[in-house]
RNA sequence: GGUCUCUUGACCGAGUGGCUAGGUGCCGGUCUGCAAAACCGUUUACUCCAGUUCGAAUCUGGAAGAGACCUCCA
């Protein structure tokens, strides 16, 4: 069986795969980088929650104590220029005639609704930035203080240059440095305020007609967005936790410039190991809020975009998401995602099949092996592809012990039973769901249909029992006939 | 322009030196009144060029193509 000590992890910081050790034995604090509510939920973001849902649920199969702590963004993100812009939120309040507070708590519900229907266990705190001002401002004093951060006409920066020459190397999650970065920024409006374009706002003075904004010693104003996750994961956290997460796409600048701010702060790397989820891809292209590709969640389910041939329930998206590594890019495409609901179909009637298994004194194949390969790929950084492909196998044995060409001893049996059910409900989150409230009426009025349709057949009225069959097709009714007599099921 | 990554069969997608990944699809077979399902079998691979090696999809160098980040982004 595996243990703790099979865990390897892909560290962005250090830009290999390493053994995952705790900073506390038996405990794990993990960040994750959640959205900014000011939209619909895509599917790029299904991608992350998914990616930190598998690593919790993981981290908790193995024993740890995990606390997962994910934000949700509703202040200091601003639209277009990183430091002179409008706020996202704000924006889309105006626009819509509403609160900010109100867009963003719709938006955080509707975020929960869709991550609770993809079965994503909810994170111990959900953290909102505005609910943390003080604790930002706090920081914000604390790089003053320490003569790493300037103020200029009520704002204050963030001091690239003199964190790097004396505190530590900035960039060194992107693993790059300041003189790349020096050449290579681009000249945005309204950074006359700072002493280098590269420099990035702590707090920012709200124009007149601002709605969000708070007394501050500097100007009456809000965060910058880098800031939140700094103040809240160390808040909820400690000084060092142990994961830090989020899309590949906030490694620069956002995650350095929570390192930067950390450490020249209180001196601490806020984590010891950085994950990052790869992006979902459109046609080839990176599916993101800016470049308008994207596809929420919501289209998903009902199968109201135009791209989509047709409705994706929840599991059917989240088993296509586990067929890839979460590190790799993963395109879009409505093959593939009618390619991972048939397969995870056919999984799930083979694990409803496990229990009706006749029982041998011996059998065909190696049971814990292949659970042991499962469970092992798992912990190979995370790398689910491998272990569904584990399952694919024992789906194999599993129908061909049902045909009887293979067998199995009822220790067996039940050892892969359990184990099979841990790892598809505990690890993978792929929950069965045609088990819906309305079964109970529907299997009751089936057990009647299927009668009378038996007995339609052995007076050899084929006609009936095949309009019967047929009539129930398009009602997502699919009747199998055997030997052993007529089996449905819901499709 | 800078930094980095990727290029696998009809489609999706694993795989850091030798052993059939896996899924979906196609085709054939078993089963079946028919169909479906299931099972078995089969098919199409590693962008190109050169090198290292007994042996490379996997390592090295070069070429071409694609993408990500450098600006908000999961």
């Amino acid at each position: 069986m595996i243990n703790k000590k099979n865990l390897t992890v892909y560290n962005t910081l250090k830009g290999i795969k390493e053994e995952f050790i705790p900073i506390k034995e038996d405990r794990v604090g993990m960040y994750v980088c959640g959205p900014t509510v000011y939209g619909e939920a895509h599917l790029g973001h299904a991608r992350s929650a998914i990616t930190f849902d598998i690593i919790y649920r993981v981290l908790r199969f193995l024993g740890y104590n995990v606390r997962y702590v994910r934000n949700f963004t509703d202040v200091g993100h601003l639209v277009a220029d990183a430091d002179d812009g409008d706020d996202k939120v704000e924006k889309k309040a105006q626009a819509e005639n509403k609160e900010p507070q109100e867009v963003a708590q719709y938006y955080e519900m509707m975020y929960l609704k869709s991550t609770d229907a993809l079965n994503c266990l909810r994170p111990n705190i959900m953290p909102i930035a505005s609910g943390h001002i003080i604790e930002q401002i706090d920081v914000v004093k604390k790089l003053m203080d320490k003569g790493l951060a300037y103020e200029s006409e009520g704002s204050v920066y963030f001091d690239v240059e003199k964190y790097n020459k004396e505190i530590k190397p900035y960039g060194i999650l992107s693993h790059r440095t300041l003189e790349d970065t020096m050449e290579n920024s681009r000249e945005l409006s309204g950074q006359q305020e700072k002493k280098n374009p590269f420099d990035f706002a702590l707090w920012k003075k709200a124009p007149k007609e601002h709605i969000m904004k708070w007394e501050s010693p500097w100007s009456l104003g809000f965060p910058g967005w880098h800031l939140e996750c700094t103040a809240m994961g160390r808040k909820y956290l400690g000084a060092e936790f142990d994961i830090h997460g989020g899309g590949m796409d906030l490694v620069f600048p956002h995650h350095d410039c929570e390192i930067a701010q950390s450490v020249g702060a209180f001196g601490d790397m806020p984590a010891k190991y950085w994950l990052h989820n790869n992006m979902i891809t459109i046609e080839g292209k990176k599916m993101g809020k800016s470049y308008n590709n994207f596809i929420t969640l919501t289209e998903m389910f009902n199968g109201t975009h135009p791209l989509l041939k047709q409705a994706y329930n929840p599991m059917t998206i989240r088993f296509f998401m586990l067929m890839a590594h979460y590190r790799s890019t993963l395109d879009f495409s409505n093959d593939a995602l009618i390619a991972a609901e048939k397969g995870l179909a056919r999984l799930m009637e083979a694990k409803a099949k496990v229990s009706t298994l006749k029982e041998s004194n011996e059998s065909s194949f190696d049971v814990h092996k292949i659970i042991d390969d499962a469970l092992m790929a798992v912990c190979d950084d995370f790398n689910t592809p491998i272990m569904i492909a584990h399952l694919f196998d024992l789906c194999k044995h599993i129908n061909s012990v049902s045909d009887g060409k293979e067998n199995i001893t009822k220790e067996d049996k039940e050892y892969l039973q359990q184990h099979l059910n841990a790892i598809l409900d505990d690890i993978l989150g792929i929950k069965d769901e045609k088990n819906s409230n309305d079964t109970g009426v529907i299997e009751g009025l089936m057990n009647l249909i299927m009668d009378m349709r038996a007995n339609a057949r052995n007076n050899k009225d084929y006609a009936t029992s095949d309009k019967i069959r047929d009539a129930l097709k398009p009602l997502g009714i699919e009747i199998k006939d055997s030997k052993e007599g007529a089996t449905w099921r819901l499709v």
